[in-house]
DNA sequence: GCTAACGCTTGACATAGATCAATGAATGCA
DNA sequence: TGCATTCATTGATCTATGTCAAGCGTTAGC
């Protein structure tokens, strides 16, 4: 059973995932050889628990609920899947069968990825192992870091931490320095920093006013006295 | 150079880092023989960026700063860590030096792995290899979880969701059941959530006056009607 | 057993940020 | 070129939650 090659859009989706945020193109075009679109309708299973894993899936729009099926009319939701994450690769690296199960609760579209093929891939390439485990450290530093973030730091301090860790600052402090790969829309932008596009648009605003950053319509931010942003941010910190 | 066998706290310790959760008494013990305790003085360099990576930490007390060096007197903080965390393994996967220099902001302790006989230690064990996968990724969905969690959900939601995914709860959806693994300060509680003491002493008595649930002098609380609970948390998901 | 210290609980108040609403700017399409 | 649609921005409220403060219960030490 073959299945068409996955188109461009798909191989980037792959890219885009965290699990394979590594990949360099060649190795994506491998990877994209033993993957597969699925169009899943509306409440539909997807894997049953306890099943071979025979595939581990990249979501690429909709949503799926995991659970747990204790009886017939029993169910305990484990997690929620939204687009770009992927699910059940916890259960292919474990060598185990499935320990949820899984079901649209929309029309959702998915990246199938055959985990037999994928676990002999990864042995081809050793290397790749040892990326795929720096890949994954590196990201969960990153969430940790994201969750103090969110808990511990307010509108303003959480932008200015953003600016600061995308701007492209390298040389002296005091130079200024822009960041250019921003989320192309205000509302996603929000969304990362778990704040509303409103409070959004007015912190930067009121970065603006104080003469710190410089906004370009959306596409590009310059910090014009990263120093001093660096500053406030440190003040909020401090405060534990 | 030979250094004193780990003590008992010290390999629970270990047990208890995200990257270690899944090892068994033995491989523990195996691990233990190449970590040795450090005591870190305040402001006191642990490596630098770009040197051969020999060690990886886990923090047990203390502070610790993660950051890129640019010239004598420009840097830039990457990260923060926090007692608790393993820090640099990602460094140690990936085969490179450090990618930056940390620095201690307290005097503070920790644990040294040598990198060296860990990587060793995973070429003799290769399942240990994919159950590292398996743990890394398990930790990055519920850190996503988590992190959705905190922007999405209210101060009651986020404390239902805690007792639910925490409940003994098995059998029947309509059975009481309870949560007893509890932190054992309500400071500890509300910090895991994101709330302030206060919130969370107002969100338990609510839901006590209307019937939902039992508490046990901050050990134990009994759900007396998971259904319900789980419906007022579908509720405040759904709103998106 | 008494006092001190600490942690829990509850109330009163302050505020950051969400929501609602209106306007302005930019982009796309006829 | 002009109209329509979407997105960005700003203002006016409202509310959830943090902060401050006081009382209560429990534990610990003498």
């Amino acid at each position: 059973m073959s299945h068409p090659p996955l188109s461009r859009t798909h191989q980037q989706a792959l890219q885009q995932a965290t699990l394979f945020s590594d990949f360099n193109t060649e190795e994506i075009q491998l990877l994209s050889r033993f993957c597969h679109y699925q169009l899943i309708p509306e409440q539909t299973c997807l894997f049953q628990q306890q099943a071979a894993c025979s595939y581990f899936y990249l979501l690429l729009s909709g949503f799926i609920e995991l659970y747990l099926q204790y009886s017939s009319q029993q169910k305990k939701t484990v997690e929620f899947i939204a687009p770009g994450q992927t699910f059940a690769e916890a259960a292919m690296f474990s060598g185990q069968g499935y320990p949820v199960s899984a079901v649209s609760l929309q029309e959702s579209e998915v990246l199938a990825i055959n985990s037999l093929k994928f676990t002999q891939f990864l042995k081809q390439h050793p290397q790749l192992n040892w990326r795929l485990l720096s890949t994954l450290s590196r990201h969960l530093h990153k969430l940790v870091g994201q969750i103090s973030a969110l808990s511990l730091l307010n509108a303003e301090q959480r932008v200015i931490a953003y600016l600061l860790e995308y701007s492209n600052e390298e040389e002296d402090e005091d130079v200024e320095c822009s960041v250019s790969h921003l989320p192309h829309r205000r509302a996603e932008f929000a969304s990362r920093l778990g704040l509303s596009v409103e409070t959004l648009c007015r912190v930067l605003s009121q970065l603006k006013k104080q003469g710190l950053i410089e906004t370009h319509q959306s596409k590009r931010i310059n910090l014009l006295n990263p120093q001093r942003l660096r500053e406030r941010l440190y003040m909020g910190m401090e405060a534990h």
